[in-house]
DNA sequence: ACGACAATGCAAAAGATTATCATTTGTTTG
DNA sequence: CAAACAAATGATAATCTTTTGCATTGTCGT
């Protein structure tokens, strides 16, 4: 993912989206990261982004189709670099914790749902929510 | 749903919350509610309940177990009466239409996957997204 | 390098929800 | 049935997240 990649939806290459695109992608296990979030670690980083910017970019990276927009729980939303899998999502309500699985099942009943309604369906979104084996260890502590 | 309901949940019978009640059951197919939605009810009705009592009283009226609160796109939290069965969500994008299903498969395979993932579930959240038979009509003419 | 136009940063604004606090209203008790 | 207490309300301010306006700066094609 290089800046070409950038122009090829549109965008001008500038420092800050290539500074968020490096955050996006260095964020290894926490991929899921708040509009906040990228603020705080580019300001880690010493880079020096408005939060303004930081929206600006995520919604269009979103459009352009490099980044999905989730709506967990909690008020903000999160976003995760896109990397071409669809996937849903369990978390963790103690830990905050998210896991990330496919079950084709599901896909292929949604769109009978769908079908059955009269909707051509765009986008579906499922979210588990549970306690994970190391927050129920910690209770019974 | 009268108001001895109220007091065996824990909450006294007051005015704001028997007209809370009465707005939510009569709401009818518009049963995906925000607080601004009831607010505005109200007013309507001629009952002046203050919007923050709006707020305090579904939520409260979400923790008696007597209300489910959905986060559908669009940053406000609707609510619906729960009628004691569970149901899942088909929306549309284009005219706001909702539509409850309850598929057995779906819901057999997340208890699954939440075991596999060593989670143990306590909630979760199915919303489909899509085009509605008559906005696909509106959209060829 | 230049000029058009997009992108940025800051601060203000907007939208949803929650907290504060003085006042009012249910409930309980004598 | 009225006093007494606690809980609930309403108005407003505060908070939190996200968006917008606008002057300034940076990109990119020529």
């Amino acid at each position: 993912m290089d800046s070409q990649f950038l122009k090829k939806v549109g965008l001008k290459v500038t420092l800050p989206r290539i500074k968020i695109l490096e955050i996006l992608e260095s964020a290894g296990t926490a991929r899921h990261m708040s509009a906040e979030d990228v603020y705080k670690a580019l300001l880690e980083h010493g880079d020096d982004v408005g939060l303004a910017t930081v929206y600006r970019v995520l919604t269009q990276f979103e459009q352009a189709g490099i980044l999905t927009r989730h709506h967990f729980e909690g008020g903000q939303s999160v976003f995760e670099m896109d990397e071409g899998k669809h996937h849903d999502h369990i978390l963790c309500t103690k830990c905050g914790r998210v896991d990330e699985f496919v079950d084709p099942t599901i896909e292929e009943r949604q769109k009978a749902i769908a079908d059955k309604f009269g909707y051509t369906m765009t986008d579906h979104s499922l979210y588990i929510y549970g306690v994970c084996k190391e927050c129920r260890k910690k209770e019974k502590a």
